[in-house]
DNA sequence: GCGACAG
DNA sequence: ATCTTGTCGC
């Protein structure tokens, strides 16, 4: 697929705030798609005491969930992990991976928060911007915020609260398992994101698209 | 100032 | 995130 955006990769922590305030304001936080054909699920990992950065994408048909396409980037690591600055460690290496798909994803599941985030524009919320492609924040632990606690059900979700504001769920998407933390990426309503969460899961506690994903980036196929 | 803190 | 095998539990 291709990128239109053009990125600014920030050299400073205060240059990278004032980014991520800026382009906060162009996030939509309401559905704005046509049919979801495509979902690809994201992730990172990282080699050679971090020194390397490895993306990993893959494309499943939804709602089938069969795997139609994979890609992986290996590039130089080039900024720190920093809570709150996650972004600009990790698109780097996954904006190359997602320009070697054939196809273009429909919706983009992303690993780490969307705007449950202290300036409300984590790594989901980031890459949807610049992709324009509608994409979920879906997360193993908070950032930030508060929140009630979750029947023990499968699908029982409770929001998640940031300065009064609601920025996010606690979503159990396995019984008995931890949640999983849901959050507007872009273009995407959060009920909606929730229910896109919840299709894309099967028996596990992590949806298929990140199951997926995760293999790949670790060299596990 | 202190503690919390996505991956 | 990553270092790491078998093992305990539903």
């Amino acid at each position: 697929m291709k990128i239109a955006e053009i990125t600014t990769w920030p050299s400073t922590f205060q240059e990278a705030k004032v980014l991520q305030e800026t382009l906060s304001c162009r996030v939509v936080r309401r559905d704005h798609f046509q049919v979801i054909h495509r979902v690809a699920g994201i992730d990172v990992g990282f080699e050679d005491g971090n020194t390397i950065t490895q993306a990993a994408v893959v494309v499943l048909e939804f709602p089938s969930l069969v795997v139609l396409e994979q890609a992986i980037a290996r590039r130089p690591t080039s900024f720190p992990y920093v809570p709150g600055f996650l972004s600009f460690r990790e698109l780097p290496a996954v904006l190359d991976a997602l320009q070697q798909l054939t196809v273009t994803p429909d919706l983009l599941l992303c690993d780490g928060q969307g705007i449950a985030h202290p300036r409300r524009f984590g790594i989901a919320a980031h890459l949807g911007v610049l992709t324009d492609v509608p994409s979920i924040g879906v997360a193993k632990s908070i950032l930030v915020g508060t929140h009630d606690d979750v029947p023990e059900e499968r699908g029982a979700w409770r929001p998640l609260w940031h300065r009064e504001e609601c920025v996010g769920a606690a979503v159990r998407t396995r019984a008995k398992t931890r949640p999983l933390y849901v959050s507007i990426g872009h273009r995407i309503s959060l009920e909606t994101a929730i229910d896109y969460v919840m299709r894309c899961t099967t028996r596990y506690r992590l949806p298929e698209t990140t199951r997926h994903a995760d293999k790949l980036a670790s060299g596990r196929r």
